[in-house]
DNA sequence: TTGTTAATAAAACGAACGTTCAATTAATTC
DNA sequence: GAATTAATTGAACGTTCGTTTTATTAACAA
């Protein structure tokens, strides 16, 4: 046999990237084979390899399609001229919402790093850095004004960061809590966790909620 | 050849767990080779065999090491009958202690509990669910006496061990921070997550303090 | 309808994998 | 010093891996 009926590449490469976050969040890139992924697919191994040259290079372009749309999902949800305070709380809640909606995405970014070549992991974390970075500005914005109380905005940055996307780990959709509730927790304790200003920061959810709807 | 001068089990068995630890945290479960792991220590690959059954009960062994001396750890760092701030204290600084210390270490049991068989899986879970509740009781006993203010004991008990085990994932012992110094950090920030009152912290932080010292 | 291109199958490549087995030597015991 | 046990080697097992090559068919354009 050979080109089946009805086969259509744009497809199959969606397919192929659907199916690969899917089996590497479940068993890991360097557990998942070729011929698995392409049974998964419904299609023979060698078919692989004209969407994508190599394994590696698949991996990086899963990470890459990953955190390109995080930073899109971040800039849609920031306020264009926002306190730090609302900033602090689009972060957040859309990095939870972001992260809960793909899961196994969000796997695949965070525990396949070290099957990364050289270069592509470099490309990845300068992205991820970038990322990061917002947050650290947020910290220091809300700081240098007051409303937050911050000792060390790198190290802060870096145990909110941690914290928000633990959420994956535990939450399963069908939980007793939706993707809302959970973001309205954890950013209330970001904000207890960053000194926020009690009284300042009421006014600003609502400025934010009345924003939203 | 066949046994060479010198050669010792027990060294060698230790051999074999400190330099799978290493490689496993380095390049992942999967990636690792029991040839690549026996070159590393200096033998050849079925020997390790002699120490270990499978290459599974081999990275079994090394979860519930790390597991069992995270318990023990913590019930050594607990006060007998603290207040629970100073329990918090005392789990937070511990945990992050533990985890810097055995950075590896941790990596593996952190990343690497899909590449355990099912009864495995349980078995280290079952570990990993007990040291939980440890956190969850401190939550629920320092609200229930009003010294937190915590709306959902299990969601930040989830939260905070996230927090403080991601120390590891940028924390380098060469920082321009010290281990202590960090674990201070996180818990100043865990008082501040949890609600803690203020005053009472300050005088509990003193007195664990004078007990340690 | 014919020629061209896109999409796939089928088979094969060498390399590496986890693991086993028999042989061999060091250390220990009697 | 002989017998026994502990520790290891070296070679081999069958399997699976990522990848390549070649042939074949569907879809489409002229």
């Amino acid at each position: 046999m050979a080109r089946t009926t009805g086969s259509d590449g744009e497809k199959t490469e969606a397919a192929i990237r659907a199916a690969a976050i899917d089996l590497i969040a479940r068993h890991g890139f360097e557990a998942m084979s070729m011929r698995q992924l392409a049974a998964e697919v419904g299609v023979q191994a060698a078919a692989l390899y004209r969407y994508f040259p190599t394994k590696q290079e698949l991996l990086f372009v899963l990470m890459l399609q990953h955190m390109r749309g995080l930073q899109q999902a971040s800039a849609d949800a920031q306020p264009v001229a926002g306190t730090p305070n609302q900033r602090l709380r689009a972060f957040v809640e859309c990095h939870i919402r972001f992260h809960v909606e793909r899961r196994h995405s969000t796997h695949v970014s965070n525990m396949e790093l070290r099957s990364l070549s050289k270069d592509n992991l470099t490309a990845v974390l300068k992205l991820r850095t970038a990322y990061e970075k917002q947050l650290r500005q947020i910290l220091r914005d809300g700081t240098e004004s007051s409303v937050f109380d911050v000792e060390d905005a790198g190290l802060t940055a870096m145990a909110i960061i941690q914290m928000i996307t633990g959420v994956i780990v535990w939450f399963r959709p069908d939980d007793r809590l939706s993707v809302e509730e959970v973001a309205r927790s954890y950013h209330t304790m970001t904000r207890r966790l960053v000194g926020a200003d009690e009284i300042q920061e009421e006014n600003h959810v609502h400025a934010v909620h009345e924003l939203r709807i």
